[in-house]
DNA sequence: CCTACAGTCGTAAACGTTTACGGGGTGCGT
DNA sequence: ACGCACCCCGTAAACGTTTACGACTGTAGG
């Protein structure tokens, strides 16, 4: 009843050929690119559908040829995940919207409740075929969502390891490469006490990051010392736990790795407090470049990543694991880790003066 | 093929009727809670659907009855999008998805790519109807999308207001009470010579917040002094251009009021970049507590808003503009200006003795 | 006994696409 | 003249739902 005399009015494919007196099967046929229909009639079709505006109802499409043209990017909304936002999936969105434009396909990013557990969210959203495959964050080190996905066989790709469903596609920080890197750079400044914040050493992360820092330090003939393990939350509350921590050792250390860039606003805090300045009394070495962790001064020494590139490498894995573009990405690993570069920051900006 | 004997290979509502042997009808109408279907029957149905893991198929539903049961929230994933983002979207989001929990809606975030036209992106999406509506953001002082939106009679709302098209519902910050209050509080403090950043007056917000800033510094009986309005971008590098014309003025502000929180970091490196330092020598106030602006030494004076219930009203706003929902939010305001609260710092932690 | 009615349920037609199938044409070779 | 291939196009059947409609019970009221 809204539908006057204007011509504008385009509900389906039906009006489009009636107006074009052509059959809907060769309106299809030609909107979609198949091969057998006239080019001057491809063309007439176009035209007029540009003209009307006619865009094909996804529902319909989707319907009759049972795949939906949209990847879903699951996400987090709940109050820690909206503490600990920050450029991080925007950055790598625009990285898998790039790929996912070549073959027309739309991202759709599905922002899990804070009160629905996050398996049965994602079970939902995968039962109404809204989306034809997943890419899954924040995997925990045993994930339903894996093997949920796993049974369904939803094509999916995951950024961070799990120790579930033995080899599925995933992409992860060179965690290893970092803690090494920092130590390395902080003992060619001299420092021998060289700290290390990480989580739980029940978490795959805290394990690793710790033997990697071990490592490290053995490559440059430092001894290892528990003690210089500060096992915290990674949060700004974390950061200034550690501080607290390494301030009641009697031998302090000259320097010390943190694993998350949160947790440099809570260390900075609790050392300014007891006089000691981060970069003048204290080497800092952060994780990652947030855009908020420019907003520290002095500013942090920390590991870049480039989140665009890491996109476009996610999105990559995830259509070589789709059988529809397999054969677009043959030589595309299933397991990547994903290295930093350091930036050099002032928070480490000096050296200790070598007493033999 | 890949359907061994396992029961568990559910297809479609036909699969689940001949599994009870009723007619596919009477399974609909069971799950869809209508009354005309006997009681022990719908339990049967509803316990076999839970068993077989049956999910009605969206595409089907969707196109039987013409709505998706989805709202989406429009983000961009330009450049500077992510530059700029910080939990605003997701903490919007939480409220946004406990209004749309109330009526089974789910929320998605449509992010439109950065080398494609919003306009465009936008058009494509609606014209899919893979949404039931629209929220948009980030609005500009003419927006194509409005126009879009409101021709294309899809219910829609948007977080900033805008001068296109009419009447639409809106929800926007409360810049003129920010900027009375920042400067009240400063007056009561002794400031005298209070300068203020702001965008290009071009724009709705430079105007609009410079005028209320001056009419507050009217009502503190300070006089109005143009070269204390310093014009230039929302972002760190504005902050830094900002302290730096603020440097070169011969009678130098002891305040100064941010409209973005990010400026702040520019603003304070330049300041210490000449031994000025906020909160002792320079009274700062910023604008939002964005997690990162928590990052500053010493802490910024900023204003604080719930991003949740700003999410709740712009839902509310939302549904109180669609047909089916209309009458459920009656009294719901078509525009609203969000308040904000503020939350004292230290860059403001300092009082300037008069001189009479 | 007839009618009315409420309670259940089955039937079938939509919704808007895509696509397998087949059928007119036309041109060509035999 | 006949067969054949080819190009183009129309027909109709799906895809999985929801829902208007009608049919079938049983019960109550007259």
């Amino acid at each position: 009843m809204r539908t006057k005399g204007k011509p504008s009015s385009m509900r389906g494919i039906r009006q489009l050929a009636e107006h074009l007196d052509i059959s809907i099967g060769t309106v299809s046929r030609a909107l979609n690119g198949k091969p057998d229909v006239n080019e001057e009639t491809r063309r007439r079709v176009l035209a007029a559908a540009e003209e009307l505006g006619y865009v094909a109802n996804q529902s319909g499409r989707s319907l009759r040829q049972g795949e939906t043209k949209v990847i879903g990017l699951m996400i987090e909304s709940s109050q820690e995940a909206v503490e600990n936002a920050d450029n991080f999936f925007l950055g790598v969105t625009s990285g898998l919207q790039h790929v996912f434009a070549r073959h027309k396909l739309d991202l759709l990013m599905l922002p899990c409740p804070s009160d629905e557990d996050p398996c049965e969210y994602l079970k939902r959203m995968v039962a109404r075929r809204v989306v034809d495959a997943m890419i899954i964050s924040n995997t925990q080190r045993i994930d339903r969502r894996i093997d949920l996905l796993s049974r369904a066989r939803i094509p999916f790709a995951a950024v961070g390891r799990s120790l579930s469903a033995g080899n599925f596609p995933w992409i992860d920080l060179d965690f290893e490469g970092v803690a090494e890197r920092a130590v390395e750079r902080l003992a060619a400044r001299g420092h021998r006490r060289i700290a290390i914040t990480a989580p739980s050493s029940e978490v795959n992360l805290g394990y690793v990051f710790v033997e990697s820092y071990r490592r490290a330090l053995e490559k440059h003939g430092i001894p290892f010392n528990p003690s210089l393990v500060i096992r915290v939350k990674s949060s700004e509350q974390g950061g200034y736990q550690a501080a607290h921590e390494l301030l009641l050792l009697e031998d302090r250390p000259t320097a010390v790795v943190l694993i998350y860039e949160l947790m440099a606003i809570g260390l900075y805090r609790r050392m300014m407090e007891s006089g000691i300045v981060p970069g003048r009394d204290l080497a800092v070495i952060g994780f990652r470049d947030a855009p908020r962790a420019r907003f520290l001064q002095p500013s942090l020494s920390c590991f870049r990543m480039s989140l665009y590139d890491l996109g476009i490498a996610l999105g990559e894995m995830l259509l070589a694991n789709m059988p529809a573009y397999r054969e677009l990405y043959p030589d595309c690993g299933r397991n990547i880790i994903w290295p930093l570069e350091l930036v050099q920051g002032e928070s480490d900006a000096f050296e200790i003066e070598a007493m033999v």
